[in-house]
DNA sequence: TCAAAGGGGACCTTTTGGGTCCGGATTGCA
DNA sequence: TGCAATCCGGACCCAAAAGGTCCCCTTTGA
């Protein structure tokens, strides 16, 4: 239903549990903090660390460390980082050979738009902005929102 | 991936055979014209239909008819009908008692003005947009996109 | 030298998307 | 009046992907 994944979900719990305490700090601490188990914390963690969102601190007294302010990271960085790359087609900026019905299909391409809008509007937000618990005030629902039949 | 389903892709393809061809169509004949499986098409037809953006006429010499021209219908409209509602998350506008971490979840409640970003971006989209093949040169990716680690 | 921690996989289970099929209801046509 | 074409609404099944767990290796501070 065009979700994105649990990951995601639980790398921004677990980035703003980093940065709310600061410091260097163990996957086995973070997974108690954040009350996620602790092997998918520490899935989700050599994730980020492969995106260069934090940084892994290997050997004793190790841990992972926050390498940019949540306030700085896009929303959208952290989806690729755990979803890969947004796009909402299989067919993607024109690749060859995989639809059978390619030269019937008159959508071919023209989807781009669409990942693109997708792309921004998720490229302005910031994690910050949906992990801070005492944050300030965001004026929520910017973008105005139609009437959808709530299923 | 944060994707959309296949279906929503038919549906489109579907639509826009719907629009080029005019008048009432039937489910074979739709399928034999877009190349998608007559089962497939006739499922989406089925979903179309009860969201109101098709009609469906039945008894012989029934069909389907479009009841909207595809310039008036939103991309998003196209999403619910077949995907369901927009929610990039399971906690979808505080639901409760489904998350064990409820009480340290520091999220909840905060992806709304995601899912509000998102259904903004895709309610400014209409069908016609990509569904067209000879359509108006549109200014393709009006929102700047940053540049991802393409992978 | 040892223990604590991350690194990188392989592996299994569950969910769900995707697709097919069937019987029933409706309607135009011969 | 019967027949055939067509939509309607399910149930059903399969395969792929997501979600989650475990293991062993490497690194490093005490």
């Amino acid at each position: 239903m065009l979700r994105v994944s649990k990951f995601t979900d639980y790398a921004v719990v677990v980035l703003s549990r980093l940065e709310a305490e600061g410091g260097v700090q163990t996957a086995p601490g973070l997974a108690s903090g954040t009350g996620i188990a602790e092997p998918t914390v520490a899935k989700v963690l050599k994730m980020l660390a492969q995106s260069g969102l934090v940084e892994g601190l290997r050997g004793a007294r190790g841990g992972y460390r926050l390498l940019r302010p949540l306030a700085s990271v896009a929303l959208s960085e952290v989806i690729v980082a755990m979803d890969g790359p947004i796009a909402l087609t299989a067919c993607v900026d024109g690749g060859f050979g995989l639809c059978e019905a390619e030269h019937t299909c008159p959508v071919r391409g023209r989807w781009d738009p669409v990942n693109a809008a997708i792309r921004g509007a998720l490229s302005a937000i910031m994690v910050s902005e949906i992990a801070s618990p005492p944050a300030a005030p965001r004026t929520a629902a910017a973008t105005p929102m139609p009437a959808y039949a709530a299923e």
